[in-house]
DNA sequence: TATATTTGCTTGCAATATTTAGCAAACCGA
DNA sequence: TCGGTTTGCTAAATATTGCAAGCAAATATA
């Protein structure tokens, strides 16, 4: 994936959260966040990767994967899709654009009944 | 550990090749590696990591762990039940509605091009 | 309306990964 | 002995991560 700062910000907003939000949880600067949504970061270290994967649920595999860093060869095919397995397991596989509308439709969702 | 600098000299002299032997397999500069073997470099990121393990027949994930990075977390329970869809795993806890309004949504995306 | 707070963002700045260029000592064949 | 080569190393340069500070627009509150 070539500009994942989308993806971030997609799986933040699918959160409800907002930047100073995860700049706390995280320990990571707001300034940085935004950099690393609206594409001016090439490779974000492991140690922030994990924190927000843990803070948005996603796996720490996955994000490393997404930012494209080499990852552990185990079980290739279910490696990389092991955020999406269960939506693939009935739909069959979800591309990185599917995903992401899909995100953004999840925010939409939880965000009109307000 | 703090000095694996050590552990890396000795990784390249029990395979005995010298640093511009390593510099020209893995694409890492002999002046690098040499810092690497002395203590002067924190933290080599992943690629290079994934390189060396490469040639010196370690495990991406040892030399991952070594250097102080998060490790992936590989007890983790798959928690999608049979049949039922679990993004969850991704963006927290989704009910029901949510669910079936993504698949919905999946299929509005396919349908939608051309 | 006016003031305060929130939110995303940009701008320098420090730290550090990694490279290019090159040095000095050891090694080697003529 | 001697010119060439190998080897490990250092210094300077470049690139990127990540932060502190602060700005502008939106939003909340009086």
């Amino acid at each position: 994936m070539q500009n994942y700062g989308d993806y971030f910000r997609a799986l933040r907003e699918a959160k409800n959260m907002t930047l100073r939000e995860v700049e706390k949880q995280a320990d990571v600067s707001n300034a940085y966040l935004s950099q690393l949504e609206s594409g001016k970061v090439k490779q974000p270290s492991p140690l922030t990767l994990h924190k927000l994967s843990e803070i948005y649920g996603v796996s720490y595999d996955l994000l490393m994967e997404k930012v494209g860093y080499p990852v552990t060869e185990r079980k290739e095919k279910v490696k990389s899709e092991s955020g999406k397995i269960s939506i693939a397991y009935r739909v069959g596989d979800i591309s990185d654009d599917e995903e992401l509308e899909l995100l953004n439709y999840l925010k939409f969702i939880r965000n009109r009944k307000k």
